[in-house]
DNA sequence: ATCGACGCTACCAAAATGGTAGCATTGCTA
DNA sequence: TAGCAATGCTACCATTTTGGTAGCGTCGAT
């Protein structure tokens, strides 16, 4: 008997099911957003401002407009990001997110100078 | 001309190139694998301390035997976990990721409240 | 020798991703 | 008012990643 597998996955939200858990607490469904490729990318891309869609196209490494338009909805969806004159640009609650985020950029370069340590060692 | 797509990506580290970023910047490399399915879940799941194989595979939500195991790898060559006689657990570099993400658990109930109120409000 | 715990692999089907091409609308502007 | 560029976006499909089942090899205890 094959486990049927389940369908595909809506926008994860607090309060609903995500992949891997049933209890959509808060932090679960973030992890199911975070590993939806390229879309912290587009989180942190409009850090300084609102971009329009192909510069933010250009601005997340040439992302392919089809993907993009995946995660601009995705996150529309969570309320992170909108649409303005000016472009999409993060919510308040997505300024958040990014703040929210800075420690973890942080650790990331402590991270890059220990491999580097280790390496040298080796 | 179909342009060749980038072959098999290896474990995203700072220093190399990763998916979407040629710079290798550490944060992008961190957000290249904060996007492997799974990954921070692990780093989460272990933060009260060390769990053995099947242990880990449950309370990651049953995740398959050969997924967990391809993120075990690559959380080893990240040098965010090691294998001890007690089982899998975080290094110190694991940690610090741990701590870092604190922020961003709180921020999540915040969303998780502003969504309710939203979808309250309509 | 048998058994269970343990870490792990092989294999394959299903889903997500990423690339190319191009559409529909709007607002110019020649 | 006929062109034209900017804008947001979709269709299509090949490639990559994923997730699931089954089970292997080793080791230590019984």
């Amino acid at each position: 008997m094959v486990k049927k597998r389940a369908a595909k996955t809506g926008t994860p939200l607090p309060g609903k099911r995500v992949r891997g858990s049933e209890t959509g607490r808060p932090v679960m469904a973030l992890l199911d957003l975070a590993s939806r490729r390229g879309l912290l990318r587009i989180v942190w891309e409009l850090r300084d401002g609102p971009l329009k869609f192909r510069p933010l196209q250009e601005a997340c490494g040439d992302i392919s407009p089809s993907l993009l338009n995946r995660r601009i909805k995705e996150l529309r969806e969570a309320a992170l990001v909108d649409l303005s004159i000016e472009g999409y640009r993060l919510t308040a609650l997505g300024s958040g997110l990014y703040r929210a985020f800075e420690p973890i950029s942080v650790w990331a370069s402590h991270w890059a100078q220990s491999l580097k340590r280790r390496s040298a060692e080796e």
